[in-house]
DNA sequence: TCGGGTATTGGACCGAAGGACAGGCCGGGG
DNA sequence: CCCCGGCCTGTCCTTCGGTCCAATACCCGA
């Protein structure tokens, strides 16, 4: 199994030697003609289009791992996205560096702590959680409310909802008047924010 | 470092019983008190309250792995966010079982490679394709009126986007004129849905 | 049978939102 | 110098959104 890294400049990475000191250093292009299904290629975030690249890779079977040197919970989806399997700090310390490359060449996902949080906890709330909330919101109201709310949230004028619906205008106004108590929300504008995900509200604190 | 399986019944997981011969079997209850950081704990999602389960083992630090005879993506990010770090089928072979054992007790995250594409795939997409689209939107618009739509975008009225920017109300209208026409849309809440994703919009066809 | 929740509508009222029309100031080009 | 675009403001007016006070009707459980 052959350690390769590639990276835009010549740069090395010191803490990166220290960990694999025989890896080979190689550009992009190479990359793509050399590695196999048993290699393990580290790729630098600041080689253009590296998302591509990484995808490009990951067909060959080999483990890969994307090392940036100013890592964010963004950067780090993408990379896993591309197919990599591991986002590290480029500085991080050695036995880090062995770690990563030992659970990734195990078909494991090595992530930093603290970013894993963030990642996780965006996934999550990307996938299921916040359809639960708003799920869980919406059980709060009645049948008729929930299909007002739902078109409001469409972005609908209470004319078009009320067209939607084939009530009067001044029903729906009703309903609405329902919704915004039992959700405690002051308009539609905080309804619509409410039902799509979201921090709580932005409201203006001091009057 | 020992292992621990935590299941409601006193089920034996054939499989796993292979992998992890020296293994022991304890109740929820046990496991709470047993459990240290040098430890690494599977639990079947079977367990009644089983994320809530995860979440008081986490903090022993020890590794934690979650199996379920039926995996879905969302209990796969339920497990993940409740600090597990590995999310198998109980049927796993015991070399799949060895190998994830391995990874996690590394730090890395296990997940069957299926449900890993499914999960994060929908994450990406959610955190970052999306903003992309909002910046590139954000990007026709002159300074002065990012402030303003940002803030509408917050959920506040005009007032108070008024405030925030220290400009009359007159002001924000007439910014809000300028962003409604260049963006093409008719109102503050066609604003909110082009700026958060979702669906081109739901506007009515006739009239 | 009565009370309570739901669905529906009416009218009146008022503030928010948005368009029309008109200006003001400033800075960068032609 | 003049013109244009960004930014800021004003007045007038219309429509929309939201609330309050009622009212009718249905259904359902006590």
């Amino acid at each position: 199994m052959a350690t390769y890294f590639v990276s835009q400049g010549r740069d090395e990475i010191p803490r990166w030697r220290e960990a694999f000191s025989a890896a080979r250093l190689v550009a992009p292009a190479q990359a793509r003609a050399w590695v196999t299904r048993e290699d393990c290629v580290w790729v630098m975030a600041d080689v253009e289009a590296w998302p591509g690249l990484v995808e490009v890779l990951r067909r060959s079977g080999a483990a890969l791992a994307v090392m940036s040197y100013a890592p964010t919970p963004r950067e780090a989806f993408q990379a896993l996205d591309a197919g990599a399997r591991a986002y590290v700090h480029a500085l991080s310390p050695p036995e880090v560096l062995r770690q990563a490359a030992l659970v990734i060449t195990h078909q494991g996902i090595w992530v930093p702590p603290d970013l894993m949080a963030r990642v996780v906890g965006g996934a999550f709330q990307a996938l299921g959680g916040a359809d639960r909330l708003r799920e869980e919101t919406l059980q709060r109201l009645t049948e008729r409310e929930r299909s007002v709310a739902l078109a409001v949230v469409e972005g609908l004028s209470n004319k078009e909802v009320a067209r939607r619906l084939g009530i009067t205008e001044r029903t729906v106004k009703a309903h609405l008047g329902a919704i915004f108590r039992k959700l405690g929300v002051r308009d539609r504008m905080q309804l619509v924010l409410r039902l799509s995900q979201r921090e709580p509200q932005a409201l203006e604190t001091g009057h």
